[in-house]
DNA sequence: GTCTACATGTCGCTC
DNA sequence: GAGCGACGTGTAGAC
């Protein structure tokens, strides 16, 4: 069961100590506190004054949130320390956020701190991410008939000039398919990759004909009409089959870690 | 000041109840859960238990973070709904955020929620990213005539005894003049590091008159104060409009590129 | 609404 | 450590 402890209407002499050592011993940290806030680094930024939620983690990831808004106003990924002190001038509490490379402080001026949250959190669930577009790239690579044709899979990730060929088959005529997968919507420069690829590999086959293919679930109008234009292919994949096949993927892989 | 309200080993019917009001009055939500979620959209993915902290914003930004990381494990940047009520068979609190475009749902069940914090915070303070002291002092040099008044750029960095001289101008009636650029508000240090280098200066210079300008979006009276006292100056730089310039000058270089 | 380029992007990989 | 590409990227601006 994890530990939380509550610190509320506290004074802000006490809200720095309770911090401080919450900091030091790694607590999971939340806290309500009407600051300003300043960064100085890669880039530089001033928030006024207002009330924010701040969370300090128990690995030093620091991030700032206001009131609305899905990312933070001001953050800092991991942190080489943390301080807090409460500021007898100012009576404020001051909390340095920073990181030493790239070389960069977050700094919070508390004036109010109405709450804080001290808690040590048990978590050692395991987090799976499903059908990324790796992971559809080997579904397909083992099961290239899934595209819809015969094809045979001759190389995953093939290095041409420009980057990598997601997928490189043959199909039933023994041409050369290049295939341009993503696991959402393909959009023009999805089309524009394929076609480099293609041009690419042209260079090196000379006069064979290349088969361009972007697989995907769904494709842009846009893009459509570029790949038309190009005589280019799309092959639509099914998501949810392939995400079968990755649960399948997934426990052999399981068992696959097991034993190494 | 920050209404607060504090929920602490609720079962966990009540905090279904608790939750599923704060989020119909557009509260800010953080709570503390032992759950497992599953997120289902442009991909798809399943946490397993574990203890975790939940931020509800209240324009329904939603955010699951673990103890550790930097970045939240599941998230729905903006919600076209949230439901949270007590599934009678599980015994779990099931809290789904919804967004409609791209059609993407997060799901978390709780077994466990030992905390519940509920808050209206009051947040109107102004956010200002500005560009680096490298860029500012860069976009003053090309444009001089920010400053105020006909200066002509004469050295960037000038090496002088005890250190470097931000900008080095001359004005209208060729008055040499020294500039200090700080990003953000200026100290007494700043004025002080101006001081220095105008002495240094004067050395190699004599009785020719030298203008000290201190170039800050703002200036403590602190630091006003002795300015006046050593009959420096202050000019205020307007970050905005450093902004503007230095995208410009990013589209420039991009064009430099091009023709290189 | 879709497309495009930028971000304190972050993350994870290869070299 | 630097370089490069992917991301459930998010975000802002142009068309």
């Amino acid at each position: 069961m994890a530990k939380v402890e509550v610190f509320e209407r506290i004074d802000l002499r006490k809200a720095a100590e309770v911090l401080s050592k919450a900091v030091r011993s790694r607590r999971n940290i939340y806290l309500i506190a009407k600051c300003d806030v300043e960064y100085y680094g890669r880039s530089s930024s001033k928030l006024e004054e207002g009330e924010r939620q701040i969370i300090i983690k128990s690995d030093g990831a620091f991030l700032i949130h206001r009131p609305t808004g899905h990312s933070p106003v001001n953050w800092q990924p991991e942190t080489s320390y943390i301080n807090v002190e409460f500021d007898e001038e100012e009576g404020k509490v001051i909390i340095k956020a920073v990181r030493s490379k790239p070389r960069e402080i977050v700094v919070v001026r508390a004036s109010e701190i109405p709450l804080i949250v001290s808690s040590v959190l048990h978590d050692s669930g395991a987090f799976y991410m499903y059908v990324s577009e790796k992971e559809i790239r080997d579904i397909l690579a083992a099961h290239p008939t899934l595209l819809g044709e015969k094809f045979v899979t001759i190389d995953i990730e093939k290095k041409v000039e420009p980057g990598f060929i997601d997928l490189y088959l043959k199909d039933g005529k023994g041409n050369v398919v290049v295939v341009e997968i993503k696991r959402s919507t393909a959009r023009v420069d999805a089309v524009r990759q394929l076609k480099k690829y293609i041009d690419a590999l042209s260079k090196h086959l000379g006069h064979e004909r290349i088969r361009g293919i972007i697989a995907a679930p769904s494709i842009t109008s846009k893009a459509y009409e570029l790949l038309a234009k190009e005589k280019l292919e799309f092959k639509q994949i099914n998501l949810k089959v392939i995400t079968e096949y990755a649960k399948k993927k997934t426990s052999a892989k399981g068992i696959l870690e097991f034993f190494k």
